[in-house]
DNA sequence: ATAAAGTACCTTGCATAACAAAGTACCTTA
DNA sequence: TAAGGTACTTTGTTATGCAAGGTACTTTAT
């Protein structure tokens, strides 16, 4: 497991929310959907987004029809059953508590980097060469 | 593909982050670890975790050294190595990046929202689909 | 006509990972 | 020595991101 890999893990899980919303604002086909997280900065693939799309289909999430274009095959556009519509804003709230949830880890690492700073203390932070417990505190909470 | 199997998958990726974070700021063992992620609301078990610290370990971000306790079976306390700390610092950028990304889409779908509610024109999306909408309304809105 | 190139959607196979559930091992207490 | 608690491990299932290759329709060039 490398960096790159866990960069790739942590943008999983966001795309089918990502891709809700973007047809919550009208129909879409994919190819304007993957233009539109890509100018977001979130690279998708067709591979990945096409079974996506079939799956949220079948969820009933979504529904979509065939649209003649005029300058190729036909395409099909996308829009939001009104189960995918409740469903959005239920993982509305999940993004924000869980953007709440991470920002609390965060905010504590930044709370403890600046208590160790501050201090002339280095007891946890870096080595190993620290004991048990008779020091009393976990090293975890205070 | 139900709602909550959708918040399961959002939560993906962002474990790695946060495990890494906990360590970070001082040695600890499996159960301070679920403590921690339980009170930032963060659900896992043990099939999961332990998994993962294996996977960190194997990929050099972790050591880890066993020590007694008093009131059961040794413990691991994880710590950081070199490469988790340099690790970490990478993935702080990633989840500020991904963080902004998707905000991006949820505010542009509220700037949407609100220009519909606002007007009562709804062709002005920047879609290249648009040429077909002689329905003129959006199937999200209304 | 026919070939080539562009666009769009679909499928297969692989690797990874979250999770449930069951298992192993150690320790304390009754 | 039995029971119960704590801690770490493993196995099997399922889901999913993705690369790569495929089908099909359309326009443009030869």
């Amino acid at each position: 497991m490398n960096i790159e890999n866990a960069q790739v893990q942590m943008r999983k899980g966001i795309l089918e929310f990502c891709i809700l919303h973007i047809i919550s604002r009208g129909e879409v086909y994919a190819s304007d959907m993957l233009d539109e997280l890509t100018s977001a900065r979130i690279m998708v693939v067709e591979g990945t987004l096409y079974p996506l799309l079939t799956r949220l289909k079948n969820a009933g999430l979504l529904d979509y029809k065939w649209v003649e274009s005029t300058s190729g095959p036909p395409r099909k556009y996308y829009i939001l059953t009104a189960l995918g519509r409740t469903s959005l804003n239920a993982l509305d709230e999940t993004w924000k508590e869980l953007a709440e949830s991470v920002n609390l880890i965060v905010s504590k690492t930044d709370q403890h980097r600046a208590a160790v700073n501050g201090k002339h203390e280095t007891l946890d932070m870096n080595r190993p060469g620290s004991h048990r417990d008779e020091s009393g505190l976990s090293p975890t909470e205070q």
